[in-house]
DNA sequence: TGTACATCAGTGAACGCGCGTTCACTGATGTAC
DNA sequence: TGTACATCAGTGAACGCGCGTTCACTGATGTAC
């Protein structure tokens, strides 16, 4: 990795490890220099301002959850290629990634972002909406299979059901933050999957 | 209602609202005054110094979510005695009432106040813990009764399913937010619902 | 009822610090011929 | 291989603005006697 690039990834994870505990408007420039031992001038090398900062961190969070999805549900779907117990699987696996965090989970940028919305353009809100309509149809696919194969117990808005994923996590993570419980995020995570039996197995 | 608690809630009625729109930190007590039209004395004469602004405004949050919780299931209760029903009866009036505020949820404190941690001291931290985890109680408290007279379907841990009240809204929240549509965070309701209703009605 | 004093709900001016941004510059490395 | 130039990855100093906080003050209302 060049030099530069290397300066820039710190730089980022520094900012996004600040942003999660403090937010986008109170994490200074000057704190982030501080860390990364470089000079301001040295940050607006690699950054125009601060917009453009909060815009590539966004841009890499989004790359990166669709690699740990795509990872994890890949390696349940060889392990059961059945729709359900594959997609079970997957989110057991899930859990267990969210609640083997010493530290507890530091957080989800798109959490924040939400929560800092008038610090930012339309164009980071914008993209921060197309991450989650885009995890909002990688679930809904998965969902379609299995309720292809298991016709659902009630009737349901596959949609909000595939939403739910996200929104389990991202209230479990809040949850897990608040009560500094790494636990808690797991075992919404596996409420979930016990929702997902219940709706799609066949009464016993 | 005397004059200076008017000026005083009306201070915490603007700070709400900004808070939840750009975080505590990117909150300056310069453009609450302009809004609120008085000056910055008069702000200091309310609150000693920013933090006493954070604390009054998280006490005053979650004094309101239990008043709005005892009223909605209080309601429901009424409605119908089975604990099961009355129950899934409360979520839909909640489900009801988040999805019909037109200009969308403005957020929960506690869900900003857990993105923004570094900005607090443990007091504030533990006042926010304090109030999930009455949150925890009181819906617990329910799930209890209602696992007494249905037995749940599947072996569940009942914290948890009562974390995933709070859990579900919070991540709901965030994804009305994010996607700008008010019946996400509605959907999510609903779907837990179905979840209570698979979890603890007899098979049919 | 009048007077003295206390409290309430602020005002106005000043403070020093840190913030994001700009600009002219520099030394090290890479590339063309 | 040497030389000239370009690009990369920064440095150092300065800027003006807004921030949270303090302090001495004031006019209106309330209370005691």
């Amino acid at each position: 990795m060049a030099k530069g690039t290397q300066t820039r990834e710190r730089i980022m994870d520094i900012a996004e490890a600040a942003i999660l505990q403090k937010g986008f408007g109170a994490t200074s420039i000057e704190e982030l220099i501080a860390e990364a031992e470089i000079t301001k001038s040295g940050f607006f090398y690699h950054f125009p301002d601060k917009t453009q900062l909060a815009r590539a961190l966004m841009r890499r969070y989004l790359e990166r959850e669709d690699a740990v999805f795509d990872e994890l549900f890949g390696r349940a779907a060889e392990l059961n290629d059945d729709p359900l117990h594959g997609f079970l699987i997957g989110l057991k696996l899930f859990a267990e990634m969210m609640g083997d965090m010493p530290e507890g989970n530091p957080g989800c940028l798109v959490a924040t972002y939400c929560y800092n919305e008038r610090l930012f353009d339309g164009d980071i809100r914008q993209m921060t909406a197309d991450g989650v309509l885009s995890w909002r149809r990688r679930f809904r696919r998965h969902l379609e299979l299995i309720a292809e194969k298991y016709p659902p117990r009630e009737d349901v808005d596959l949609d909000a059901l595939a939403d739910m994923v996200s929104g389990v996590v991202e209230g479990g993570i809040i949850m897990s933050k608040v009560l500094r419980d790494p636990k808690v995020v797991a075992d919404q995570i596996i409420q979930f999957r016990t929702y997902i039996k219940l709706l799609f197995q066949s009464a016993r």
